[in-house]
DNA sequence: TACAATTTTCAGAAATTACTGAAAATTCAA
DNA sequence: TTGAATTTTCAGTAATTTCTGAAAATTGTA
């Protein structure tokens, strides 16, 4: 398991902006490793790859399956676990997308809510409370949309992020559609 | 400055999320007191809501600056200096995107584009400049998606996310008519 | 200009997070 | 079963990040 010059930087790089993310630097790198590796990997391989215990890999496959981010495989005749991203980029965006939600958004909006059920003591309160309403207000649509996301094939999210360049479009699309 | 429950129990939240986020706990709670206080507030005011140093404030506040998440202002006949939050929540959501793209996207993107630049040197490299393809692809369009984000207006903004659900409807409506 | 008010900087301390090696637990073939 | 191969756990250590107080720098007024 050598890693080429070329792998090695991109490795570094997401080391990098996985600290910066909710991961750590180990867990960018190991994702990295994975994802830019056809074959499958054992926790050894990976481990020898990064210069990292073998321990600190098996905490981050832990991690890495708690995000649904990686493939289990068996090889035959070799007892060892192997480790492999999926193929299609679009799924791992989706997982992202799902589980940076369940960690992040729903958490959030729990919070909001019980904050607008609650009596507010004073001006103070109802100052916040309405700003915690707008919050939450955009935050349920990021859900909804993540949710629709969620559910979308590869094909028609990749037909979809196209669309891009004149989101204007998809609005003018909405109105015909609704229109007629 | 007196933080009533409710505030206090959402500026907690916001410093739990702070750290998972790119930012840490005490600007999370920083940002969510500005955002959740009707009055800007000055340095000391922060220090003391939340019992951190008035250092600390000064150095979150430079931090908040650059991620231009507050606005500065005078009271006339003091020297202070008071920050607030935009009061158009979407003001905020769209800053966010900006400034995150910024910090993460870019840089990401051009590391690809230097990587797929390079000669392969082996197969490993091969598959690797695949992937990275694949995942600079994706990512030069949630680039543009972010790009046409930053120049809607508020009400336009809205009224995309509001779409919410409907999207994948009018992807099949646009399928079947490209289809036919 | 002088000086009090205010803000910023920064070295060191405190707190948090990440990592390791050794030991425990699990798995599976014989 | 047994025991070798493999994985996981976890206490302690290392590394990193955050926070503070004191001092320096800046600002604005008289």
């Amino acid at each position: 398991m050598t890693v080429t010059p070329m792998q090695q930087s991109l490795i570094s790089h997401f080391g990098e902006m996985g600290s910066r993310w909710g991961l750590n630097r180990t867990l960018g790198q190991m994702y990295a490793l994975i994802v830019l590796t056809e074959q499958p990997l054992n926790a050894d391989q990976i481990s020898d790859a990064l210069l990292i215990s073998r321990s600190n890999v098996s905490m981050g496959i832990k991690e890495l399956k708690s995000w649904n981010l990686i493939k289990l495989q068996h090889i035959p005749g070799d007892r060892k676990e192997y480790f492999s991203a999926p193929k299609d980029i679009w799924e791992i965006a989706r997982t992202l997308i799902i589980e940076r939600r369940k960690r992040e958004l729903d958490p959030t909006l729990s919070t909001f809510r019980d904050a607008l059920l609650q009596d507010p003591a004073n001006e103070a309160d109802k100052y916040t409370q309405q700003r915690v309403q707008d919050m939450h207000d955009l935050m349920e649509m990021v859900t909804i949309w993540s949710t629709e996301l969620q559910n979308m094939s590869s094909d028609k999210l990749s037909t979809l992020l196209k669309l891009g360049s004149g989101v204007g479009k998809i609005l003018d699309a909405k109105e015909r559609f609704l229109s007629k």
